[in-house]
DNA sequence: GCGCATTCTCTACAATTGTAGATTTTACCG
DNA sequence: CGGTAAAATCTACAATTGTAGAGAATGCGC
């Protein structure tokens, strides 16, 4: 199994989240949805669409005169690759520190803090299993 | 405040990173450590931290002809950087999922575990503080 | 003072990324 | 059928990133 890596830009990383909530769609759609937020036209989404799909995190199926997409990486992949990426670079591939920092730079309240240690006491026990 | 708030390219957190293990340091210093991993010639290594000063990442300083350089960044900022890239966005800046994801993504052991647990246990103590 | 090694400077160039205009095609509505 | 709106195609271009060569400057050892 080649876990093919597939790295974003910032702005394949909107396109990919909008597809997400929405696939199958088409780049009209896309483009509508992220007008607010961006500004781009059309043919700026498309053009970033349809390089997506040219390196596999899109699919892209013609259907009549429309372009069909869909994500061709899941979210969590998606997401395993970018902080494969941050462990990598910036950590050394140590984790620790990582989540060290994670905690450090982010304020949590004690409730999340809570979240978090169950989630690695879930984790120990699938571990011990 | 501004936090300003360098990214870090993928060549560029490997030349940061050999900077900060030897700084203040030259760039021919730089290219030697380097060569054996990345293969760079001098003149990339220089391109590439002459750029990292004119953004800011590198500080600069020339003695008689040689050119001498530190970092301007620290390792926790520049860490920091790439997490809040990653947190907002492949996670929308939802901590909780990235530390899932994080968790469940990369097999710890035991010891591990129980590591990242008393690193919550501990933020939760100076949180309630 | 001269040559040699070291370092610097300047320029270059291809690939990727961000952004979009101009033109063409398509298909539905009247 | 013919016009119009929607969508597609094609081309473009500037900025950033990765990579480096060619030639100039500097300064040390003889």
């Amino acid at each position: 199994m080649t876990t093919q890596s597939i790295e974003l830009t910032e702005a394949e990383w909107s396109i990919i989240k909008t597809v997400w909530d929405s696939e199958p769609c088409t780049a009209p759609a896309i483009q509508e949805k992220l007008f607010k937020s961006t500004g781009w036209h059309y043919s700026t989404v498309r053009t970033l669409m349809d390089r997506m799909a040219a390196k596999g995190a899109l699919k892209a199926k013609k259907e009549g005169k429309l372009t069909i997409y869909s994500s061709a990486v899941t979210r969590n992949e998606a997401q395993r690759s970018e902080l494969v990426y941050a462990l990598k670079h910036a950590f050394n591939g140590a984790l620790t520190p990582m989540v060290q920092c994670l905690l450090d730079n982010n304020d949590l309240n004690e409730a999340e803090l809570a979240g978090l240690e169950s989630l690695i006491k879930a984790k120990k026990k699938s571990v011990k299993k």
